[in-house]
DNA sequence: AAGTGGTCTAGACCACGAA
DNA sequence: TCGTGGTCTAGACCACTTA
């Protein structure tokens, strides 16, 4: 197949309800992923792009930036741009433990022990900004990866948002995103502790056991804070991958 | 003053050898930082930005995505945009250690314990991509926060790029810049591990105490790996956050 | 000197939210 | 309905790399 095909096949659907430069993205992602182009290869340059899928050099250029933020590509100035040498996908993103750990080749699971709703306590007030009179929706569940216990997570929501737990299925993520409550936004805190004796037990490690403590505060797209999540990780399951740019 | 003063005062200057884009993206940071604009206030929106600024549409938008980027700002389709209501600052971008203690207030310090060039060791050949018979400059310090002992920092360097590493003063990062030598991109792993008998003398804690276990490669803009930390982190002085987006 | 990425413009149309 | 953000275009000039 001649580059010029090759390309062709990128073409992306002015008549798509996604806009061009998310479908070109997702393309160009796809291809680069497929060996399309070799490592340390130039890309076509944004011009010679433009013309053959049809789009503005802009509306290009923002599909590469999509692919530049993954960390796909590497822009030199003058030069041209290329793919990444290293192929690596850690996670910016806001994606699922189930999702991250299906792309590790693990097997995931969970196992309830708690969804009920309770009064907020003093973190939960503070955290997800409740009233003292609040009541929240707790769910506390063990994690798996390959029916090894790999964490264990406790979730607190405002009742509000969501009034009854014992509707949310195997995946929080699914049912948040079935009644419309998108997390867009979440910051995260790390910390290293020492496994305790209650914590222990659950995620069957050794007391005293370092492990990750997780926090993570979600926020919907109008900047409402929904979800107060504490992960504890047994460090020999898990290790959080941070991608840094400049 | 009025707001349209108020505004004008953010015009970037078209002579300047900084893009518009990113003088207007720091000005309106600054702006918000100062108070410019209350919480939960719409800013003026794009059409009134780029009418009084002076520039075009897009490069206001492309102005307005780096505050997005930063979670200084909400876009709301069809609403507008609003000043993100909880002003954390999280380190997603790549910052040093000692910029981001100063930002949290205290007093960064560090204090050599090695600077020798060696052979590379087995897992410095397979991260920073060296064959065998090459050489690394290694550095071992421990880094303090107001004097006291926070984390023991271990680096190698490829003795290609960093051939003399007692030219090193108190800042690497500024000693990388100063020989041009800029990482654009990292990747971070975070692990928990319990506190060894010699980190823990070193570091100052009670053995097998918990401590966060940072793992850093560090690549330069044309993608060459040019980095390889070790930093070991006592939890009580430090912990990491991140943000995420969707 | 030719080709590349980096920036910038003016203007257009669409989809969404609020009055 | 009107103003907002979201997308897209065609064309321009600059700065940089490579040969």
């Amino acid at each position: 197949m001649l580059p010029q095909q090759k390309l062709l096949a990128l073409r992306p659907d002015a008549d798509s309800s996604t806009p061009l430069y998310l479908q070109l993205g997702h393309k160009l992602a796809a291809a680069i992923h497929a060996g399309f182009w070799l490592a340390d290869d130039p890309l076509p340059s944004e011009r010679n792009l433009c013309e053959m899928l049809g789009v503005s050099r802009v509306t290009a250029r923002k599909a590469l930036d999509l692919l530049l933020a993954d960390g796909l590509i590497i822009r030199r100035h003058g030069a041209g741009t290329y793919i990444t040498p290293k192929l690596e996908q850690p996670l910016n993103k806001l994606t699922n433990l189930s999702e991250m750990l299906k792309q590790r080749g693990f097997t995931p699971g969970s196992r309830w022990l708690k969804r009920e709703v309770a009064l907020a306590n003093a973190e939960e007030q503070l955290k997800l900004n409740l009233a003292a009179n609040c009541k929240v929706s707790r769910l506390q569940r063990v994690r798996t990866a390959n029916d090894v216990v790999m964490a264990l997570e406790e979730t607190a929501l405002p009742f509000l948002l969501v009034p009854d737990p014992s509707l949310i299925g195997d995946s929080l993520y699914e049912y948040m995103r079935s009644v419309r409550l998108s997390v867009v936004r979440a910051i995260q805190n790390i910390a290293a502790i020492n496994a305790t004796e209650a914590l222990s037990q659950l995620v069957d490690v050794a007391p005293g056991e370092a492990m990750l403590h997780l926090t993570r505060v979600g926020y919907l797209e109008n900047g409402v804070v929904c979800e107060l999540t504490h992960s504890y990780f047994r460090n020999d399951y898990y290790d959080f991958v941070v991608e840094l740019h400049k």
